[in-house]
DNA sequence: AATGAATGAGTCTTCATTCAT
DNA sequence: CATGAATGAAGACTCATTCAT
């Protein structure tokens, strides 16, 4: 009997290669080639373990949302009963330091979100996370403002995030990521 | 016997059918082929005209750029003497109105921004225009607000627009138009 | 502990998975995964009992011929001391018959008999099935036309035969499997 | 201005490549690669001027169905007021007759006849050329029988004709062209 | 100036076969 | 005996670019 079991082992090594070839080369220069020669592995078994290229794309969409939520949770977790202000730098810090443990993690992003704009299986990815991102934000801004600006103000700051990521994609740019979380912090401050 | 004086002719239709191929199709979906056609040209005209596609591509964003600045010089040369309060909404309103004019302008942007991040050419381009951005925002924040936060405040709401840009982006997102100009408003009169 | 006999029958699962593959996509949609799908078995089994895709088709082919060739001898055991007009209408009975109890049976020759015309392998094989059914014909044509027309009538139904065969594998073709089998007999009535 | 009007003679060289190619190698081993080799063109040509591999495959099934009708028409114009016994030998030479001009063309024809089993395009070609031969045998046999068998002979006619080709194609076969044409023409001459 | 015919490198995908277990 | 993981060569197709006209 051959090995088993390699089926997880092996989905996840291509989606790390994946994340590892857009990251160095940007999702139009990346191909199955590319993928396969970071994971070590056979163009063939791309279309064995997940149908095709664009299954691994959309795997790899999902994981990289997951990873993010599952993040926040454990930063959550690890610090219960914690006031709505604390929560929301929690927040924060949780997509702001994704970029850092993934290197160019915001340029990856960027790649997929801009494919998403012509694929409606990534779309779909998209909204969900998007969607997540703002009713966590509002799930706690609500404790402190105003109730009639409660939208506005989770929508500034979902904004925020999502703008300061997008501008950490360019290299050299204005902003680095430190500088990001604490432009964030400082609106959380204001309110 | 050439006709005299067709390069700009020529070349300003190919831009425009270059961002509407974008537009339509995406960046990664736009080849030679769908300019053309859109152009009504033959392929070999890219070549002759621009150098070959990526050229073009380039020549495209800088179109984009420049038009960006000249609507807004506009709206400013429309109100001389306007307060800087008002001064930053005509700004905010130039960004949005840019997405009204051309519908997915957002996705064709977001397109080219995610390519400028392994593609220097391209962004030179987009860094130009994101420091334009701030610094034209920077401009008229340092006379709202306390000299020690003239940074921190004109870095949130440049990254709110092209936040809200971006997620306007993806189609049944969150947020449309006018409400991103509102949201970035609601901001500008809140300091 | 290896359990023994068992070559016999994976060889017969394969062939019939075989015939049952070609059948359902043709015999160039055909590959090691239909087969080993429909028989439930893994891949590896055939180059394991087969050496090869090629020989499995061959040994496939095989079998055809010997089931045409045992039906035909079952068919006139059953009925001894029959006359040569009975003969040979049992003979093209025996023919489409094979039709009617697998369906698509003639589209599944064809795609082999196609496959000879470019592999020696099958082509020796279908040259000895061509000529056992000439040479079946012949010995009962001998009794019931003269001399120097045999070789000529015999040929007529053989080419018929295979004629209306061929025909059969088009779907909504003209001619049914009942209406080929009495166009045969109507000949052999006729001489 | 490049060359005008290539397109006619590219697409029948391509035509003519694929006849050729399936001529040597068989329909299965007849690749993009081996039509554009025989061509002397690249393999972008293809795609270019047919969108594809198989609409160049159906063009040219057409196009053998158009030679053999063009054909037959050719030889009954050459004798006009031909006797009906006298046409269907003429039928019977024009198909053989195929067979010399273009070598194994009964092994070009059975390929795409199999193929034809498993694709509806091809399969709607090969039934508009069974029904062209079907009627065309009838129109002569009705003045040549009685009403009450006018069908039988007609399908035993047109069964033999593609029967006999059929077993033309295999190398080494029982029956030559000739012999194919004197056997069809004997039948002929018993109505 | 402009065409569009042609190229051919590059892409994704398929699939018979191998081999450690 | 049998598995099924993995391979990698070969397939069809795409597309930016070139060039004769």
């Amino acid at each position: 009997m051959p090995k088993l079991g390699m089926e997880p082992i092996r989905k996840a090594q291509l989606i790390d290669a994946t994340l590892e070839s857009v990251e160095r080369y940007g999702l139009q220069n990346t191909t199955v080639a590319t993928i396969c020669k970071i994971a070590g592995l056979s163009p063939g078994i791309i279309s064995h373990y997940f149908g095709g290229k664009q299954q691994l794309i959309e795997a790899t969409v999902w994981y990289l949302i997951k990873s993010l939520q599952t993040e926040l949770l454990k930063k959550l977790n690890e610090q219960p009963g914690v006031g709505h202000k604390e929560r929301l730098n929690l927040l924060i810090d949780s997509n702001f330091s994704q970029i850092q443990t993934t290197t160019k993690a915001s340029a990856t992003w960027l790649s997929f979100w801009a494919q998403a704009c012509h694929d409606p299986a990534l779309a779909r990815l998209q909204l969900i996370n998007e969607r997540r991102l703002f009713s966590n934000i509002k799930y706690s801004i609500k404790h402190l403002v105003e109730e009639d600006v409660v939208d506005i103000k989770s929508h500034t700051l979902a904004a925020m995030i999502d703008g300061l990521w997008m501008r950490g994609s360019l290299e050299y740019g204005t902003v680095d990521l430190e500088q990001a979380s604490s432009i964030c912090k400082h609106f959380v401050n204001s309110l």
